[in-house]
DNA sequence: AATGAATGAGAATTCATTCAT
DNA sequence: AATGAATGAATTCTCATTCAT
């Protein structure tokens, strides 16, 4: 009856707190979000109860993004290497072209305000990524190697390979393609 | 105002900046850093002409003493794979000893207040490491990819070694020779 | 704005507004109040025009309960010390049946919400109260004294009585009837 | 060695308290307090933790002022009446005297911000009035009535007291006079 | 040089009240 | 009339840095 809460604001909110979190780190005042948002201070706290939830939800709908364009055209059927690339390039293309959002996801990650529930509720939408990962370990030859491995190299390989791609935009397809061959030879 | 009498103090500062950053992150503040290092609080500017410039002396003094392990004993007249495996198992055997260090030094690479000077003054502790990763690159299978490429990659991959480490710490030997394999392979 | 529909929206209104209050004090947010009562936010300004008015109405409300039960029953046509006692017991059990609405009543007297306006309009609900009490000041004992000390300072021993019987609820009338005796002496 | 904490800050920002609390109410703010006393905003947290701290503190203060005017010309050998009536008027005077911190202290008399610890520490000073009225209650007539009774009934009157004698302050004198002959003679 | 009190600009959050629905 | 989102001023407290001692 009354007014409706904004799913525009929610995202307003969001999309704000990028920007200023990738110009000025984790410490952006939730003041200055709202300020870019273009709402009230207070408005910021009835779509998160606090700065830590917003934070939260924030690395949730970005992981969530960037998830989700992979999982859009999954080559179900293709095979192991195809599945493969296709989960590289799919992460690694999102990243350069929202290099903000990669950014504020870093520092997101490393930070510690990332509860295990949200780690738990981002690992729901890998569905894809994990199979093809998994597959990935299964390999004889990395027998003995823990179990998410293969997952944890593809993400620190992605992370090595942006820096260099950031530095030379114009190569972008080539260097993704030779890192991830580097990838590929590493776990065969 | 900055750099003043006692190394003692300087080095205490830099310890319990250490601890305080590891337990409450970069937003530690002076005061706690001071007093844990049982100074007054005005002392630490007297050591440090700021934060930021305490943050980047600590990033490199953290370097300093990781690249400090791996070139001490480095087996220069070894093969190649030798010798990468010297440099693998250096930085990772010093992650593991001084978790919060680690964590810092880590904390500190994603944060916006290292400054390129510092970056680069790091650079310089890293001789025998960059030679032998260069030496890496060289490989024909490689061509293509940027310079640093191999010394990025290694970094990823004992970062993600780093996280299963931890979790087992009884087959840490295992662990890291198993990785290094993985990256080994990579490289050829 | 103020002064609508339901009387049962109102009465649920005073209600949470006690409850709220004895349990946080008179900083009880009013999003807070409106929740326990069931009603929106906004609701509660239409039944009240503002917080102040609200607390005002509410110290009202609690006067006007706790004299009732006291001119319900009253003994009129009775000698002044049964009367008196009647004034006595009547409060002193209200206070005690309802703990909180004497604990807000309290803290609402003391504290500068409280208007002249409605302080004047609960004396109105005092009239066996007053008549009672003003008959024993008449007693030459008491000349010199100023009008409205007898009810003063019974209000004053009873409010020292509640804290005893509160910590001993199970002597309670034999407390109740002890005060009292002190009280009567002092009057004669 | 560095600045000393100075005592008459402290007491600067405690009278500043006295003065805005009894203008308006515990909740003045701390800014406003702060900058009444002189001193910026910070200061004030470096003598009180918290505001919570400094309320209680301020309580103390007061207490132990008021007590403190009693104790001073104590008639240790005289009859009890007379000792009583010390006490009494001691009370009574300072309250008369100093309206805003009689205000202030049974504000926070009542509110909850006061900790049993506070009010532990304000019964050390109150040994002269302790033993007098502890040894009026040992009258027979008052057998039955809990220990503390008549401290807490002095307390009372004399706040019901106070009230005819702000009204009426040219008769002051007498009016004190009056009102404990009402106190000593409920407890004979 | 060392100390730690002093400073005051923020920071996150709350809250009475308004107003679109 | 009822709802609850929106508002933004106000609040408590923190903190890097300065400076008197």
């Amino acid at each position: 009856m009354a007014r409706a809460r904004s799913p525009d604001k929610r995202i307003a909110i969001l999309r704000a707190a990028v920007q200023e979190i990738s110009e000025t780190g984790l410490g952006a005042s939730t003041a200055n979000i709202a300020a870019r948002a273009g709402v009230a201070t207070g408005t910021l706290f009835t779509y998160f109860a606090n700065k830590k939830e917003l934070l939260n939800e924030l690395y949730f709908e970005l992981k969530v993004e960037a998830y989700a364009r992979i999982n859009a055209n999954f080559p179900q059927q293709a095979g192991l290497k195809r599945r493969a690339r296709h989960v590289w390039s799919g992460y690694l293309d999102w990243s350069i072209e929202f290099p903000e959002k990669r950014k504020v996801s870093a520092q997101l990650n490393v930070s510690d305000v990332i509860t295990p529930e949200t780690r738990a509720r981002t690992a729901e939408a890998r569905s894809h990524i994990d199979a093809t990962l998994r597959e990935l370990e299964s390999h004889k030859a990395l027998r003995g190697l823990p179990e998410g491995f293969a997952a944890v190299t593809m993400a620190s390989l992605q992370e090595a390979s942006m820096d260099f791609i950031a530095k030379q935009p114009d190569q972008r397809e080539d260097l993704t393609r030779r890192a991830f061959q580097v990838f590929w030879r590493a776990f065969k």
